[in-house]
DNA sequence: CGCATTTTTTACCATTTGGTAAATACACGA
DNA sequence: TCGTGTATTTACCAAATGGTAAAAAATGCG
């Protein structure tokens, strides 16, 4: 469980673009690390062509150019952390196991998401961010990986419900519900900061459950 | 139903900032029109920061020049849109009716919401931009506008549940699944685009309505 | 029409922005 | 300790950006 967490944050070496092509040095790694994480900070909150390197720079407490050592434009730091985010974004929907308890899967993958949005905010209004813009830089990933993920994972909620296993419901619209309703607490944090007042997430655990209970649960199958 | 769409594409009396006065010209009507339609197209897709005056005069079809005669700076442009935008995001909730049929209302709340990301995409998306970015222009109008009415419409929830008309859950999020849900397939639009073949907003329609339907129906009640 | 007002264009400007080149400082193993 | 490759800084640059001033064009009204 939040294994993600973990992941998020690991070393990066599936672009090597900018320093030398061999081993990447211990002070590489650290600075890798600062920029992506202050780059994180400023995309996720400006998006790719409202955020500057100056900005990136003073957050990493780097100069621009030493920026540039490490990566070899603005695009590249980009579409690293796209690249770093789509490994851990699918993977909530990946651990759903179709031998598993239906509802119990469907209840866990909610709880992943909702997890994922407390965790990772920023990962997920770098997201968000990017769809909202188009998705220019993820479209490609979003057909390889995404696309067949999914039709996967609805074939197998079909087969549920069909099965008798879960009530009947469109299985594609769940799963955007359930994208929608946890991202939410993520990407429009700055809103309910401003009319909720309680401890948000600990409730939105308990309503998603309750929300999604209520839909799934097959007939005579009620607490 | 659905007037918001004519209220959102009103003429701009609210901040007549730029040009004289006085009462505004035939042509300057037209042209505000057109600047601001080419904003929203704009800072709907790039955010404030992502956002630049030239794409802005491109799409308009004036030049640069022309468009600060009409507004005196580019966050002039950003907040008139806001305001207006502000104007007709509270309509649907404010329909809600206190003595309405409480199931009722919440769907046909949900409804209208549904049919504004429909309707309006490019003011969700601007919306959506704006509370990504911290709501650094909208905050104040959130909190005078949105907060009473959010926990006023809460309170009448509450006492739809407390008075056993609807099953009983947290109202606050309640709201924040509907919204979230229901904006959704405005502000992911690009990505539903990917993975979605079908008649979209005809299924979601259908689909919100089961959901919400089997949260909100008061035991006893099933159709 | 004639003329004042409104609208648009042209020509700018200072700052910011993404990015580069080269010189300098640093780390670290032989 | 020295030297070599690594890391960082300094000094730039061209393009883009938000914005201005003033001239030119269009509008419209008596």
């Amino acid at each position: 469980m939040l294994n993600f967490v973990a992941k998020a944050r690991q070393p990066m070496i599936t672009t090597p673009a900018g320093p030398p092509e061999k081993k990447p040095s211990r002070i590489q790694l650290r600075n890798r690390l600062r920029i992506l994480d202050a780059a994180l900070n400023v995309f996720s909150q400006h998006g790719f062509r409202g955020a500057t390197l100056d900005q990136i720079a003073k957050e990493a407490g780097l100069s621009k150019p030493n920026i540039l050592y490490y990566f070899s434009a603005k695009e590249e730091i980009h579409v690293t952390l796209l690249n770093q985010l789509m490994e851990t974004w699918l993977d909530p929907l990946i651990e759903m196991d179709s031998n598993g308890e239906p509802l119990d899967e469907i209840l866990n993958y909610v709880q992943r998401k909702l997890d994922m949005a407390r965790e990772l905010p920023r990962e997920s209004r770098l997201f968000a961010n990017e769809i909202l813009q188009g998705a220019p830089r993820m479209t490609p990933h979003l057909k390889s990986d995404l696309l067949p993920l999914v039709n996967d994972k609805c074939a197998v909620i079909q087969d549920w419900m069909d099965t008798g296993k879960l009530a009947p419901t469109n299985p594609r619209h769940l799963m955007y519900s359930i994208w929608s309703t946890t991202q939410h607490y993520a990407d429009f944090e700055a809103q309910l900061n401003i009319i909720s007042t309680d401890d948000t997430y600990v409730e939105a655990q308990v309503y998603l459950r309750h929300l999604f209970t209520n839909l799934l649960q097959p007939a005579g199958h009620e607490a």
